[in-house]
DNA sequence: ACTCCAATAT
DNA sequence: AATATTGGAG
């Protein structure tokens, strides 16, 4: 019951690379991109890693993606934190071979301004009305994403673009402010992203034509080497590139999941990092990004 | 089964 | 503060 956490800063850091076009590729080539949640599991192994220090620069350093590891996590010490707890009971009940992975909380998604423009080019592309989470989740098509991550996020930004629309014309000065929300113009994270004009005006009564915006074909599920990315198993075939980090040592031996920063072989312009911040609390949070200037 | 929303918990 | 979780309702 004591909650002395102070200095809780965000260290969020972001590159800045040429991330994606700006756009969602189109639905026929959108798969590549891929990012890595980092699992339970690795996480509790990796906790802490000493010294991500890592802070964001208010302006983010040289645009040059050069390979810029950061520091090798050490990695070592592999603390497994509580041996005893149910972790792994690979002796799963007959039913249902599932991934391991159920039944352990996940650490809290970070959403990354770069993240959230995924989310939002999503569901610009799918059109307000088949901007469902599951849909999203599945365009967005990031590893580890859950469907409550989404829903729960665009719940968030619902409220939010009902807050910027009531926000203006009239009701501005008047009594309008007084949505009830603070108006914390700093809503950091969804101001980030433009809003695509159609969401705040789901349609135009009359006169004045914009864009259709054509749907694209809805939902194509795309596997194939989405496998290659999503999970990739322990045994590499690649080298190690430059840009990874050899830390699947202890998911390598865990039946199941494994997780690992994957770039993009003929991609210079992906680079992914993991990141483990610790918020507040000694709570540990994953920030997935890719890299990306905003 | 899924979505939506509000309230609440962490 | 940002996310997650829960519960009722459609």
């Amino acid at each position: 019951m004591k909650e002395s956490d102070d200095s809780n800063n965000n260290n969020n850091i972001r590159w800045s690379s040429k991330w994606e076009e700006d756009e969602l590729p189109s639905p026929d080539e959108l798969m590549p991109l891929s990012q890595s949640l980092i699992t339970p599991d690795l996480a509790l192994a990796f906790d802490i890693s000493t010294n991500l220090t890592l802070q964001t620069p208010p302006l983010p350093p040289p645009p040059r993606p050069s390979v810029h590891h950061l520091s090798q996590p050490p990695l070592p010490p592999l603390i497994d934190p509580q041996p005893s707890d149910f972790a792994d009971s690979s002796g799963e009940l007959g039913s249902g071979g599932d991934e391991p992975a159920r039944t352990l909380k996940r650490p809290r998604l970070v959403w990354t301004p770069q993240l959230h423009k995924r989310f939002v080019d999503a569901v610009a592309h799918l059109g307000i009305k088949n901007a469902v989470p599951k849909t999203i989740m599945q365009l967005m098509s990031v590893d580890g994403l859950t469907r409550e991550n989404v829903a729960s996020h665009l719940q968030k930004y619902r409220l939010y673009l009902k807050r910027v629309q009531g926000l203006s014309t009239g009701g501005c000065g008047a009594n309008g402010g007084g949505a009830g929300a603070g108006d914390p113009v700093t809503d950091h994270l969804f101001a980030s992203s433009p809003v695509p004009p159609h969401f705040l005006h789901p349609v135009r009564p009359s006169s004045d034509h914009y864009l259709p915006f054509v749907p694209v074909a809805a939902l194509q599920q795309h596997h194939q080497m989405a496998a290659a990315h999503t999970r990739l198993q322990p045994p590499f075939q690649r080298p190690l590139a430059q840009f990874e980090h050899p830390f699947l040592s202890r998911a390598g031996q865990q039946p199941g999941y494994s997780v690992g920063a994957l770039v993009h072989s003929q991609a210079q312009l992906y680079a992914e990092d993991l990141n483990m911040a610790h918020a507040n609390g000694g709570r540990k949070v994953l920030t997935l990004f890719p890299s990306g200037d905003d």
